[in-house]
DNA sequence: GTTAGGG
DNA sequence: CCCTAAC
């Protein structure tokens, strides 16, 4: 039982449209993969008898089958996997911990606790559901920890073959404690004492890692992340598996590699598809392919000075977030999740709560998350009537991330934060659940809404979504960076969002080996990255040409400077697509003259003689350009769109089009202008070899 | 570095 | 506009 809840808890919320998907022969090669998708559906029963088999055995974790019938996670690679990221210790395991304690928490409940009600949503809804918080169960027992070990293990190894640190796991029981009661917040708290934990990193801490007991082993970041993201994604993420170097390139150019397993698949292929033409790929197949990858992932930076791919990433990602949060709103539903935790106090909600949200500024949706986060403080301080929640965990779409066996612990970091970056890259919102129903009303209280002290918290649940294009306040460049202080955690951290944090925490752990990025400092940049991909999005979208202005979500931004490595490189990549630029009519004029002069096949030479001083018209852009005016002349002019080219121009285009369509272009001397025209070219065509001094009248 | 095309 | 393959 528990063992499902936890997967459901993963991060489900996310829907991470970047999470990259190996391919699909990797992925039934690799059983992690197997597990990940059969198990899901079983991932419950799977956990839950592993589970009982990990009781009986004692300890091993290693052969437990996440899915009974499904697969059944190697545990072996899996773990390696675990191991290797540990590099990073406290950041990750905030993140494992968050969704290793989601789903373990929830499973503990439900097995131990015993509480139906609350777990019995998840464990349907299991993977993926989006189990944004655990509730803090009553039992945590070590017992339990052990169990959620266990189960995370499995779990891992059947969804993602993620090699759950069980210490992750075991923090979820801690967790569980944590959300139950406030008493558990606290620990949390206190344990999440780690070091570098940012408040955000804390606040998402806080459900599992904790306790005690587990000591143990921080994992480490990276790999808390992994876990996380891996367990949250009911496993969608594959570690691990290093099949071919093809197929790991294909992840990495998966762009994301991250792959929403279930909803996008179709559109991952695609993706990967490109990605995996990328040079690099070829160039560097195995670990390095992975690690360009994911450099590329996040960017391609490396490769290409554009950011062109990154975009398209993101957008898939958007794409693929978006779906995710569709399907998880129904699981929801269905299932439910409710993660939250809740330790309520029993106070009763108010509005006064939500507009605690201090300094939210951003969003709503920020508002949202704030609240969340100073529902934590309020827990621990607590006020009269307010309702106190801990959020454990947000769900996050699923992760899908495959990795070669080879790759290094450096390039898996990278992957995931590649992939958590995706995810954090779109606007995020928070969503409320209660009873497994979106609270679509923000106008009303909680009390109205059902929310209150005395309530059960358990049906309370977050979920992070894709937030609705805001007006994104103008990129403010380095302001969000970043990372909060512990002590202060929590007032920041509600102006930021939560997840973030967790994200945060994870990723930059996770980027620090790849020679790519280094640290904050980069993630400062990165983050500037993110927000100009963003923007270049938006303007794309919006066919704003200027992308400097283009303004970013404050969420996103405190979520990019969570993120820091790896973006950075794609926002080197990204910021350097150029600003569009429309041609005039002028300009389109100038061309078309050049062209009749010179002929289709000369693009330096129109360059140099028409848009000499144009800078930003390059050849390549001429010749572009060309091939759209020979379209536009060819479509209806309903069809035709910006500013309309005079009819004139568009038959002078054809006309040169056609003339040089028949002619190469070599012998082209030089035409006077307008000399060209329609009929002669069509003279041309008809065979005549019309030597340019025929057209040249 | 250019061209020519696909995306 | 971007990205690449071919030259």
């Amino acid at each position: 039982m528990v063992f499902k809840k936890r997967l459901d808890y993963g991060f489900n919320a996310f829907s991470v449209s970047n999470v990259p998907r190996a391919p699909r022969s990797i992925r039934k090669r690799d059983r992690t993969k197997r597990v990940v998708e059969d198990s899901r559906i079983c991932a419950f029963e799977l956990l839950a008898s592993l589970a009982g088999k990990l009781l009986e055995e004692g300890g091993s974790s290693a052969s437990s089958d996440a899915s009974a019938g499904h697969d059944h996670v190697s545990v072996g690679k899996d773990v390696k996997l675990e191991t290797r990221y540990d590099d990073k210790p406290l950041k990750t395991e905030c993140v494992e911990h968050i969704s290793c304690d989601a789903s373990v928490v929830t499973s503990d409940w439900n097995t131990e606790n015993s509480d139906s009600s609350k777990e019995p949503k998840h464990s349907e809804d299991n993977a993926i559901l989006e189990p944004t918080l655990t509730k803090a169960p009553p039992v945590c027992s070590e017992q339990i920890n052990e169990y959620l070990k266990y189960t995370i293990q499995k779990c891992n190894v059947g969804y993602g073959s993620f090699p759950g640190n069980l210490d992750g796991c075991s923090p979820n029981s801690g967790e569980l404690c944590d959300g139950i009661s406030e008493n558990g917040v606290k620990r949390e708290v206190e344990t999440n004492n780690y070091p570098t934990m940012d408040p955000l990193e804390v606040s998402m801490t806080f459900p599992a890692p904790i306790n005690s007991d587990r000591d143990v082993k921080l994992p480490s970041r990276s790999d808390s992340v992994l876990n996380a993201s891996f367990s949250r994604h009911r496993n969608d993420i594959k570690l691990g598996s290093r099949d071919d170097d093809d197929k790991f390139s294909r992840f990495n150019k998966l762009s994301n590699r991250f792959k929403v397993s279930r909803p996008a698949t179709c559109i991952e292929d695609r993706r990967i598809r490109k990605l995996l033409t990328s040079k690099y790929w070829k160039a560097a197949p195995k670990l390095k392919d992975f690690e360009d990858s994911q450099a590329d992932g996040g960017i391609k930076a490396l490769h290409r000075k554009r950011k062109t791919y990154y975009d398209k990433c993101q957008y898939d990602t958007l794409y693929k977030r978006r779906k995710f949060f569709d399907r998880s709103s129904i699981v929801t539903s269905d299932g439910r999740i409710g993660s939250e935790n809740v330790s309520n106090s029993p106070e009763k909600v108010t509005n006064e709560n939500e507009n605690k949200c201090p300094s939210v500024a951003m969003s709503h949706g920020a508002c949202e998350i704030a609240s969340l986060l100073t529902g934590h403080q309020a827990s621990h301080k607590s006020d009269g009537s307010h309702v106190k929640l801990s959020i454990k965990s947000f769900r996050i779409p699923e992760l899908y991330i495959e990795v070669p066996e080879t790759a290094t612990v450096g390039s898996l970091k990278r992957t995931v934060m590649e992939a958590v970056t995706a995810l954090l890259g779109g606007r995020i919102r928070v969503g409320v659940l209660l009873q497994g129903k979106k609270v679509r009303d923000d106008s009303r209280t909680l009390l109205q809404t059902g929310i209150s002290s005395k309530d059960d918290l358990d049906a309370l649940g977050f979920t992070l979504e894709p937030g609705p294009v805001i007006a994104p306040p103008p990129i403010c460049s380095k302001e969000p960076p970043l990372k909060l202080p512990c002590g202060s955690a929590p007032q920041i951290l509600t102006s930021s969002l939560v997840v973030t944090p967790a994200l945060d925490t994870g990723i930059p752990d996770a980027t620090p080996d790849p020679p790519l990025l280094t640290n904050s400092a980069k993630s400062v940049d990165s983050y500037y990255e993110h927000v100009s991909s963003q923007t270049d999005m938006l303007t794309d979208q919006n066919l704003s040409e200027s992308r400097a202005l283009v303004p970013v979500p404050a969420m996103n931004v405190e979520a990019l400077a969570v993120v820091p490595v790896n973006q950075k490189i794609r926002k080197s990549e990204l910021a350097q697509r150029r600003t569009r630029r429309p041609f005039s009519v002028s300009e389109v004029e100038a061309l078309v003259q050049a062209v009749e002069e010179l002929g289709t096949g000369r693009w330096r030479d129109v360059k140099l003689r028409a848009f000499e001083n144009a800078d930003h018209r390059t050849y390549v852009d001429l010749k572009d350009k060309w091939k759209t005016l020979v379209h536009t002349a060819k479509i209806s002019p309903q069809q035709r769109r910006g500013e309309p080219v005079p009819q004139e121009l568009l038959d002078r285009v054809m006309a040169a089009h056609a003339y040089w369509s028949q002619h190469q272009t070599k012998q082209q001397g030089k035409h006077h202008p307008g000399t060209l025209r329609i009929t002669d070219s069509e003279a041309d065509r008809i065979g005549v070899v019309v030597a340019i001094p025929t057209i040249t009248m």
